[in-house]
DNA sequence: TCAACTCTGATAATCACTCTCATGTTCGCC
DNA sequence: GGCGAACATGAGAGTGATTATCAGAGTTGA
């Protein structure tokens, strides 16, 4: 199968450069937003598409809200790894679980699920915004 | 806080009753074609209305796919588990994981973050699914 | 039965995202 | 440096899931 080769664009290099200097996930539309006020001229469906790919290729993590959004970041982990996430300011915390790799082959396994893939994500309240109210308090797990 | 009563309509006990038919993870059009097939009358609204009711009461169990559809579904276990979910069928096993909740809080605890939410879902082939060569039915059909 | 008050549902609206396709860029090649 | 084929871009239309509207129907306690 012969797959098309991937051209350097203003446009592709703009948005890996806007993802390096954000530290949290952020939406495509966010992306879009935040490079239009840095002057750069970019079209929407250009940040979806490269997105996108990227994502497909490994070099950006994303992120499924529950709302049904998807989120951006450049992880520095280049390999499979999980996300703690802060519910107020997105600040991101990377790490690597191999316990739960080994419990989630396991219980697949135990089932006769084969061809595995797992998603792990922990939500909480960063070092600066504990303590901080957040009005709305509801948990519900799943 | 006055919580409006909750009251008991022919629709929402057949939404709750298709739900109790079924073993696999659906979407609400999923859900609402399938009563509609049934030969209850119901409007598409109310199956988005109830359903979320019930999702933010505990009563139901929420996941939302890679392309941002809410998918439902009763569970067996009331309080806090995770699924093992085929890919191609949407079959789906409950579990527990002590450990991976132990794992979580500490992870969190760590980085100093509280008020700690986590999610985590394994995807796969079920025995049944598994071998078979799923090239283009990636996506969860159904 | 009666009068709240809630629920329903057809439809319009919203919102994130994708498709279309004419035009712009890139890059190997001379 | 210039050519040309193939890939990329982007403005706007389209899509599909979900939500808002709101008048009328259903439910409930008294």
């Amino acid at each position: 199968m012969m797959v098309s080769m991937q051209r350097n664009t203003r446009q592709r290099t703009a948005i890996l450069d806007a993802l390096g200097r954000q530290d949290d996930f952020r939406s495509a539309q966010q992306i879009h937003e935040q490079m239009r006020a840095d002057g750069e001229t970019v079209g929407l469906a250009t940040v979806y598409r490269n997105l996108q790919t990227m994502a497909h290729g490994g070099q950006v993590d994303v992120l499924v809200t529950d709302d049904g959004e998807s989120i951006y970041r450049q992880c520095a982990q280049s390999g499979h790894h999980h996300h703690l996430v802060c519910r107020e300011c997105g600040r991101t915390v990377e790490f690597q679980a191999p316990q739960v790799e080994d419990w989630a082959r396991r219980v697949a396994r135990e089932h006769g699920f084969t061809d595995v893939d797992h998603t792990m994500e922990i939500f909480g309240l960063c070092p600066e915004h504990s303590g901080a109210p957040s009005d709305d308090a509801s948990s519900s797990g799943a």
